[in-house]
DNA sequence: TCAAATCCCATTGACCCCCATCATTTCCCA
DNA sequence: TGGGAAATGATGGGGGTCAATGGGATTTGA
């Protein structure tokens, strides 16, 4: 399952958020019954992901050496800077007001799938950027390769980045 | 289970500080109610394990030359110098002075998961460390290579595939 | 005998469970 | 095909529970 599309939720007086339901349901079959939440390096955003994403990350960073400074700044920065938050009986997620800060969240999350991630903005910072990024895509002409088919029940139209269905 | 995340905690006048609730749920198979402490050779930090890692440890260190030099070293800094600290009722553990004044701990500590392990910091040192830490990353443009998925049901526990992957 | 470690209990505040309401979407049937 | 009912997802909020903390009492060990 893949995180896809852009979701608009409101963040209440407590702090929480509802995890949108599509996203829910490509993590249900994870063990643990929540998401994964660390600062983005490079965007004031947040990055998500699945309990089993996060093993993995970690299983690569085993294997860099493990003396290396690459891997201990790259282990202080996203397993060392990265929340775990269970959701509570509605799918809702307390955000941090560690991350709601680093990402500049005011009322509103936006919650974007990229395919086994996703990101956290708010949407007053991403709607614009997302603009932007659709304009030189287009101009680029760009196309992607796409991996042969292994799955009948995969898109047969290429077609490009849709219209988000929001929530 | 991975340590994931930074969990501040307080140090008492007591010398104990409460081991975060998802470090000990990450520990919960272990046989021994508790953790292993011993010097960062590396930082001003603590590393903190489980009793099955450090075997892991000793294990490899037993595949190094059994007299060389860097296996004396590594045997004396971290099977030496390892502390085993079982909880107290309440999950706490108490810091011994040698470790709180080698890692220059105050009155609070940072545990920091690292995946299969995890570091105690002065947090007041951490922090700026964690965030040249991040800067490096940026600017090194690093992203790290993901193992391949294994299975898409990742996680610990082996479960049997499912075909009814519909959804 | 004294000091340190362990046990035990009290406090508190953040988090989680629960329920009630609202907004959509879906479904069914006229 | 339109409209209304039912189901489902999102939102708001009260209150109980438990993790973190503090400190006294008891035991252990040097």
């Amino acid at each position: 399952m893949l995180f896809t599309g852009t979701h608009i939720h409101k963040l209440d007086r407590k702090g929480r958020v509802s995890v949108p339901k599509r996203f829910r349901a490509a993590l249900e079959r994870e063990e643990f019954a929540g998401i994964y939440l660390y600062q983005s390096h490079k965007e004031s955003a947040l990055e998500g992901c699945s309990e089993s994403h996060m093993e993995r990350i970690a299983a690569s960073l085993d294997e860099l050496d493990m003396f290396s400074d690459e891997a201990d700044d790259l282990a202080d920065t996203i397993l060392g800077s990265s929340h775990m938050l269970p959701y509570d009986g509605e799918g809702r997620i307390i955000l941090p007001a560690e991350l709601i800060e680093y990402a500049r969240i005011e009322d509103q999350v936006a919650f974007v799938g990229r395919g086994r991630t996703f990101r956290l903005w708010n949407p007053d910072i991403f709607t614009p950027l997302q603009n932007a990024s659709r304009t030189r895509t287009l101009n680029r002409g760009a196309t992607l390769k796409l991996k042969p088919m292994t799955d009948p029940s995969n898109g047969t139209r290429p077609r490009a980045p849709t219209e988000e269905d929001a929530s």
